[in-house]
Order: C-alpha cells, then structure tokens, then sequence
DNA sequence: TTGAAAGCGCTAACAT
DNA sequence: ATGTTAGCGCTTTCAA
C-alpha cells in the first residue's frame, strides 16, 4: 500500500506538505509544488488511509445504522434513502447492523460502533427505553431514533424522527368508514411501542370520531420472535384465520403496516374470505409491494425519503453544532393512496346471497 | 474515551501485560496480575479501539457488501444471511453500499473500502465484467463475487458463488411443460448477465428437450434504469401488458426472478388475464413474497443461506489460505415449490368460452 | 513556502 | 512475569 511517505519521497517534498494538499491548504505553497504533489498522488494512485487519519483526528466518514432486519423490505427502503444521501452529502458510508430488536444485540452494536470510531448513528428500533444507548450518547456518540418520541418528561440527547402514527391510522380509519364500514379492527403484534400506540390511538380517535367506538376492536396477532421479514407477515395471516372463524366479523381492518395487511390479505383468502367484497383492508408505509398484490393494497404512504433525509441532516449536524436536545421531527406529509382492497361493506343481503351461494354447491356434492 | 493507558496505570501494570490479556497471551502471566488487568478494564469499561489495533494489524474486522440496491428484498434477504453469520462465526460487521449496477458506484466503493482498511469484500453486481476490481484484488483484497462465473480463460483471483441458473429455469420450465404448456415464454429484462444467460440457456434446453423449441420465446421487458427494487417488478407488468395484446400469445412463463414474477402477474391481472387459468407463471427465487401473492407464486426456491454461508466462509479463508485462483462455487440444490400460479393450459374450448363470456357484455353495452 | 517532530491507541519484538 | 519501545499512516503545531 503506497502511504503518504512514498508520496513525499516521490515528490521530493515533506509529509507535511503532502498532507497540506490533501487537506486543501494549498495556499500554502508554491503552485509548482503543489501540481508536484499532485502528480506523485496520481502516479502512485495514492489513497489516505481512512484509518489513520480517523486515528489522528478521531473522525470516521462512516455511520451506523442500525435496524430489526434488512431482510424487511420497509427497512431495506429506508436504509437505501439513507444510504444515498449520507453518501451524496456527505461522503459516508454506510455501517449496518440487524438487531432482531434484541436488547443484547443492539448494545453489542453499538459497542462496536463505538470501537470502530463510528460517532453517528440512526437507531430504527422501537425498543421500550432506550437507556442501552444512553450511554453511547455520553461517550459522544450523536444518534437520532426513527419511529418512536423522545420519552415524556426525561430529556434525552437522542433525535427523533418519525412519521404522524396517530394520522396515518387515523386517516387509514377514516376511508374505512368513509365506504359506509362501521365494525373495524385494528391488526397488530404483541408489544407496545410508541408508534404501535399511536396508530391504535388514530384508530381508536377515528372510530370516537364516528360515534364507532363501540364496535373498534385491536386485534393482536401475537409475538414476533424474529422479527422484521417474513414473520409479520405470518402473523397478519394467522390473524386473518382467526377472524374468519368469528360469527360477527369486522368488515373494514387497518394493519399495522403494508406486510401485515399482505399477510392478513393472504390469510383471508385462504379462509375463503374475499378482499375486498367481504373484508376491506388498509395498510401503512407505502411500500412498492403494495402496488403490486391482489388486490392491490390501499395504503397511507409515508414521505420515507424525507424522513431519511432529515436523520441523516440531524445526525451529522449535531455533533458539531451541539443541536438542542430535545430534538423531535414529526411528519404529517401523509397520503392515502387508493387502490383496490377497499370497497363498502357486504350488506346483510349480499351477504346472505354470498352464503346461500357457496353451501349450495355443498349441498349437492353428497 | 478510556485507552489502554489508562487500563495500565489502573492496574499498575505496563501496556504490554494489558495489550497481552486483550490478545489471549494469558499465559504469560500471574493468575493475580490478570485478575488486577481484568477489573480495571472493567472498572474503566475499556473497549480497545479498533482503528488503533487495524492501523497496527492491517486488519479490520469489516466486511465489505456491494449489492445492486438495499430496497430490493432479493438482496437484503442474502445480505441478512452474509451479515448474521459473518458476525457470529467471526465478528465482523457490514459495511454495505448500493451500486444501481453502476461501475463509477462500485469502484468508488471499492476505493473507499480500501481506505477504510476492509480487505474482504462480496460482491453482487452482475456487471459485464470484473476488471474494475481486479486492482482491488491486487492490492491485496478478498474478493467473492455472487452469481457470476468466473470468465472463461481468464485465471482471476476472485471467488464466485452462485445458484446453477440453468438448472433453476430449466427446472420452471419443465414444470410447466409438465402441465402441458407448449407455448413458453421467458421474461427478462434488457441486458445480459452471465446468470441471466445461465437461465436462458436453461428454459432453451427444457424446450428443446421436448420439442418445443420453435414455440419457446424470450421476451426482453426493456431496460432498467435503477436497478434493483420495483423497476424490476416494473418491467415485469409491462411485460405483461404487451403480451395480452398478441393474438397468439405464450400460455406459460418463466420469470427471471421473483419480484419479475410479482409486476408480471399484476401487469397479467390489469390486462383482464386470468393466472393461472390464462396463463401460468414461474418465479426463480423464492422470496417469503412469493408466498404471500395471490395467487400465490411458484417458484424455484434458491438455497440462500448456504450460498451466504459459502461466501462468508471464502471470503473469510481466502486471503490466509491464499485459496485456489480457481475457486467457484455452484449450488445445484434447488426445489421448486408449487403454490398456486401454475395450471394446465387453456384448452381451445375453454379460451373460446372464455371469449365468448367476455365479449357478451361488450356487445351489449352500445 | 517548506520541514521536523510529536502523538493518536495499539501491538509485538526485545529487554529485564 | 513484566516492562520498554518502536512503529502503523496520518495531522498538526512549531521551526526554519
């Protein structure tokens, strides 16, 4: 590896000098050195070592990102937003690192973050506290968390940055009921983080809204053990078993997010239930995916680059300028995209005609 | 940030003895002096620095991950796989970048790894060639490239990985030849990779094998321009919608990938063409998506933790073992998983029935 | 305008 | 068994 010396040597100059150019001190020296050094850095195809100028200057081009699963297509959009513009703006590259939403595995990360010289990072994780990292923060770490407030009352170093949770549920519940739905459910998994309870508070708050809050029921799939990917999805789909085996259904179901309502969509099918003539669903995010199932999925879409921008702003401002603390970004720049999982509810005569229809051909098996 | 020196005077010993607990060297040593260096280090909570070990090691554990784009599921599927096992079998970390498929991206990434001091990378491009990282591999670097053979001829020191293409189409292929499809069709997109070619030689064979050769056809969706996640499934739908617009048009198709497969059916759908009645589709893949469609998508299902595995595993070896030039890897254990998007032909009656039902209503409207 | 030299935190001979 | 010391490649005073 050819190292500032050799760049010297070729030059006939001092590592000083040579590192002047490379820092952009070029005032300081004569416009024949200076195109002397440049040309020793092209010959040799020399490259400063990230390494040792971090070591000198304890800055490191690098930042962490840490999520529950690269496998889950919502993070994976996410992470390619940040990814772009940290490097774009600002020359950094891209550390990454699946949590599983495991305690121990976050905190083993950002020990090592913290040993590799990485001082910023952006934390999508939803964990209940956020004390695990704390402690980065007070070894000089800046880190903003995505999707989840800054905790009430305790004042805290870490950014937020997230999407209108309480809107975005709200305003997937209000199209329900706007197509003439009245016994809504909302679709989630076991454990409660900020943003989960804001989405079932925007639930609940369109559902008081419409004098509905009688018949708007929370619907919890259960526990996610690895969560991220696939398994989110399994668990709409088990959700949609178990509704289809209720006497009295919900006719319109808002899910937690796009791959639940996919799951769920799935599983309603499989239990004979057809979307959206039986059961309307909406989701949450805004993914791709979304346009492409069967039916495609009316969803709120969320302003993912914006919000990746706006960490990524945060992140590497703050070190420096010491940003207030209390640094919290919400945004409401929502917007529910129709598509075709949505319809008015079966009326009780459709219904019965669907029924009588389908034990018909039962009946005349035998 | 606490330092070696620190944990030394700590413990009143020298660097050394605390440099030697941190590389295992216990045994030279009194019990009691350890147990003194040990509860220093925690008592200061000291992490060593890694930029300080790298810069004196020239090792770091970091592993470098180029792939196409983060946002396609495809490619944080296998990068999940190559970050989880990387970490737990060596304790390395992702540094990752999204290369679009564009050769100024990838070697900028790769000058940047350099820099960084990562010396192992995996490499998921498909891209024409490799000379671009070639000098990469001069200068001392691991690399493994996936789904890319090595160039005939060419002796290269970087490692290749990869599913065996032909076999995977050749397989979709001959499942629907199985289901007495004999117009065949296989859908790409614009550019040719050597897996892509892998798969075209592969649905070729199964054609030719039973004497379809004449009515199997490629069908090239365009190009991409941000390769990697919807435009895919993009170009897929697009696709579709040109094939619904012939007279004669194939009764089964292969998709080059899944989220192909996905646009495909959606662009199939939109067009008034029923799958798997009107025509049947393939996937080659099998992304946790594919389950998840309705219908739900068949598929070759690619054995994408053992193929990280195997990646990891030579990259991590390679530059000790300075292992065989040669090395190149082929997975044959592929499974095709039947779900519902595959059924026999429309048979001539059915297709005039069909026609006949859907072209009533048109009459009758004016 | 240029160069010498100290030192970032650590490892690994080489001493003691 | 433990300590001293010379770097790893770079940045940055401070001198010349």
């Amino acid at each position: 590896m050819t190292t500032i010396q050799d760049v010297a040597r070729h030059a006939a100059v001092s590592v000083s000098t040579v590192s002047n150019v490379l820092n952009g001190r070029t005032d300081r020296m004569r416009a024949e050195t200076l195109a002397r050094v440049e040309a020793a850095i092209r010959a040799l195809q020399f490259r400063p070592s990230k390494l040792a100028q971090q070591l000198k200057t304890g800055q490191t081009p690098l930042l962490g990102l840490l999520v529950p699963s690269m496998a889950n297509p919502m993070y994976g959009y996410i992470g390619r937003e940040i990814e772009s513009f940290a490097q774009e703006r600002f020359g950094f590259r891209l550390l990454i690192g699946s949590t599983y939403r495991d305690r121990e595995k976050e905190s083993a990360f950002f020990e090592d973050l913290l040993a590799h010289g990485v001082r910023r990072v952006i934390v999508i994780s939803s964990l209940a506290d956020e004390r695990h990292f704390e402690s980065a923060v007070e070894h000089g770490m800046a880190v903003v968390s995505y999707d989840r407030g800054a905790t009430p009352g305790k004042r805290s170093k870490v950014g937020h940055v997230m999407p209108d949770n309480f809107l975005a549920a709200r305003l997937a519940t209000e199209h329900l009921i706007g197509r003439g739905h009245r016994r809504l459910a909302f679709a989630t998994v076991a454990g409660m983080t900020m943003s989960r309870s804001a989405k079932i508070d925007g639930f609940h708050a369109a559902a008081e809204a419409a004098g509905l809050r009688a018949q708007a029921q929370v619907l919890d799939g259960g526990p996610l053990d690895e969560y991220g990917d696939s398994v989110i999805a399994e668990v709409g789909r088990a959700t949609a078993l178990q509704i289809a085996q209720r006497a009295v259904r919900p006719t319109g179901i808002v899910a937690l997010n796009d791959l639940m309502a996919l799951g769920l969509m799935a599983g309603l099918r499989e239990a004979g239930l057809r979307v959206p003539q039986d059961v309307s669903v909406v989701g949450i995010d805004g993914l791709f995916l979304a346009a492409l199932s069967n039916p495609a999925l009316t969803t709120v879409q969320l302003p993912v680059r914006e919000m990746a921008h706006a960490m990524v702003e945060r992140v590497m401002r703050s070190a420096d300028e010491a940003g207030d603390p209390e640094y919290e970004q919400v945004f409401a720049a929502l917007r529910l995209v129709e598509r075709e999982s949505v319809a008015p509810p079966p009326t009780a005569a459709s219904a019965r005609a669907r029924r009588a229809g389908k034990e018909k051909p039962e009946k005349t098996v035998p």
